[in-house]
DNA sequence: TCAATTGCGTTATGCTATAACGTGTGCGAT
DNA sequence: ATCGCACACGTTATAGCATAACGCAATTGA
């Protein structure tokens, strides 16, 4: 599942979400794309859908938005789960991996026979700069 | 934070998630209340924001959806993070608390001097009977 | 009694996501 | 070569999720 070369529109998308300093709901990826051709929403879903595919994209459930992967040029697929800590403040993202974790429900599924998929943890709330 | 008497429109929305053997969305509540005169999202939306607050229904982000705490009677927000498991196929929840992974989120979020409000961790996968 | 709070009802609106249709392009198999 | 297939793309329409803003009624406590 690694990323092949991405389409126009895939490339436009991305580029949008690489440059923002957070996360960006699909519609206000739209928005930042209009001037490049786009019109409709489904423009925007279905580049993420491929972009989240090859793992160089994440979606933030809880917001409802989409954001950059953090490890540029790397498979994030492959770093196990993903957690996100978003600061509901100034809606920086901020990216980890903790193996201990990820362990820990392996173990949980594991035990009830449970076929995980896709995991989502995400911490909402104030970053260190706008807690203070 | 503990549950005060629920008032008629929350006991209402809440009765329609006990009975539920799985999460339903805002609107499936407002259709299935229909006969009890319920006629708006809102009056949904009002009664499970705070039945959220009150720790007696959980909101499943990944998916939209509401469901009653496996905890009848406890307060939920008492034990830490809760961790959920979404069948795709039955859309059975199963509810779970893990301190360790508690910890280990909590010794993450101190090291960054982030200050976490709400957790989220939902597992989406099959269950052991639909994965057969 | 007055003000503040809380719940409720209604209408309208906004945000998020996908269905369904059709077009064009590249590419391998026959 | 051309047929068939897969895939990206564009467009319109619609479905699904959530809240804003208004007003009213009941409760409570200073």
């Amino acid at each position: 599942m690694s990323a092949p070369a991405l389409t126009k529109n895939q490339a436009l998308v991305f580029d949008v979400l690489e440059k923002a300093d957070g996360p960006l709901s699909a519609y206000t990826i739209l928005d930042k794309l209009r001037d490049h051709g786009f019109r409709a929403p489904l423009q925007v879903y279905r580049a993420l859908e491929k972009l989240l595919e090859y793992g160089v994209v994440h979606r933030l459930e809880s917001i409802n938005s989409f954001v950059a992967c953090a490890h540029p040029g790397e498979n994030c697929h492959s770093h196990g789960i993903v957690a996100f800590a978003i600061c509901e403040s100034c809606s920086q993202v901020m990216e980890f991996h903790d193996h201990e974790v990820d362990q820990r429900l392996m173990d949980w599924t594991r035990s009830k026979k449970f076929k995980a998929e896709k995991t989502t943890i995400e911490i909402r709330g104030l970053c260190e700069a706008c807690a203070a």
